[in-house]
DNA sequence: ATTATCTATAGATCTATAGATAATGC
DNA sequence: ATTATCTATAGATCTATAGATAATGC
């Protein structure tokens, strides 16, 4: 009932854990990414880690959010409403970016499996991360579109799914085989959507 | 050395246990899928069935073989050079039966990021699979781009490696949210692709 | 003679919790 | 007084293997 709060110490110590298992993830894989091996890692028991985090899949859930803290202070945070060629900048920088930490790809696809129970302490991280970068996508394409710049074949949101959906897939092929080159990849897609636009542009009635 | 090789029986009851298992697998998710259970499902105790599999992932290995086996027959061999519109009918057709067995899609799902590791039984299954899919689908790709149905902005390979990207992906969302339409979502795929071919057609030079 | 199957078990993890002690801060 | 951390351990799995016996087929 009557909660202190942590220390200052404990709240330090808890950042610490979680930008430690990131670079240890990263480097390492999943694999080594037990409970055990994150806190030795970090200098602590295996309780003694545990203390800061309700369960395992708390503490690997926190992972991923810190993560995308990290990605959104380095890539711009993608909540404002950018244009599509921003946005496409934005997202491949992304991704190249994933082309080089193995083992968050890994944590992130299968905690994304596993999350799918709604029971699961990171189903509403990937419900919420989900809506809100399909929302983002879906708004510049919606602009776009009325540009002109797009067909108008697909709605936003569908071509938003696609989107997100190219780059979830992408990477469950990229980890059987990390020669693919992702960015390129997903690059293409806008390519594609644009396509049409490119022939249709300066005539627009027959 | 001198292997007899497998009776009639056992040979019936390999593929009884496979059978058995995706029915199980399929109604109850993977989480109940444990060598144990199914084994139970199929009236064997746990080491009488791994005397069948060298090891568990060997064992799922090969129920996800038998499932591509029983789709292909139900919904034709992708392998016979279909057009496009073919092949955007049996893979649409071939989601919508996805989004009918959860169970299904979360072991595939699971074990295309544990077979990431080239030691894992199951990597060859999903390198072989993806290269032939793609195969196929970028050949019929590059048909219709010659007969200028789609725009060749990107080259047959990436659309292919896009469409599987989108179907793969989607499912991880589906995971998450089983309302979303993974069919009319990957139908829309072909739409994009199609949608530059519509305003160009009939008019090929200025 | 070899396969098909069982029971039993070794042994490897891994998670969560209980019950300490030391450090911190109202 | 509460948090931070440790050691120790319960207990839940799960995989693989050893060592039987019963059934099958060269």
């Amino acid at each position: 009932m009557a909660s202190r709060g942590a220390y200052a110490k404990g709240v330090a110590k808890r950042d610490e854990i979680l930008e430690t298992a990131l670079e240890v993830i990263a480097r390492e894989g999943y694999r080594g990414a037990s409970v055990k091996e994150l806190a030795e890692a970090v200098g602590l028991s295996q309780a003694g880690l545990l203390h800061y985090f309700d369960s395992k899949d708390e503490l690997f859930t926190a992972i991923l959010r810190k993560r995308d803290e990290v990605d959104s202070r380095r890539f711009g945070d993608l909540d404002e409403k950018p244009s599509l060629d921003r946005m496409r900048e934005g997202f491949v920088g992304i991704v190249r970016h994933n082309a080089e930490v193995p083992g968050l790809v890994q944590l992130f696809s299968r905690l994304a499996v596993e999350a799918g129970d709604p029971q699961h302490p990171a189903h509403d991280y990937f419900v919420e991360r989900s809506a809100a970068l399909r929302g983002t996508v879906a708004d510049a394409v919606a602009r776009r579109q009325q540009e002109g710049g797009i067909g108008d074949a697909v709605d936003p949101e569908t071509i938003a799914r696609i989107i997100q959906a190219v780059a979830d897939g992408l990477q469950l092929q990229w980890l059987q085989d990390p020669t693919i080159d992702m960015a390129a990849t997903v690059d293409a897609v806008f390519t594609l959507l644009a396509a049409p636009a490119a022939q249709s542009s300066g005539r627009d009635t027959p």
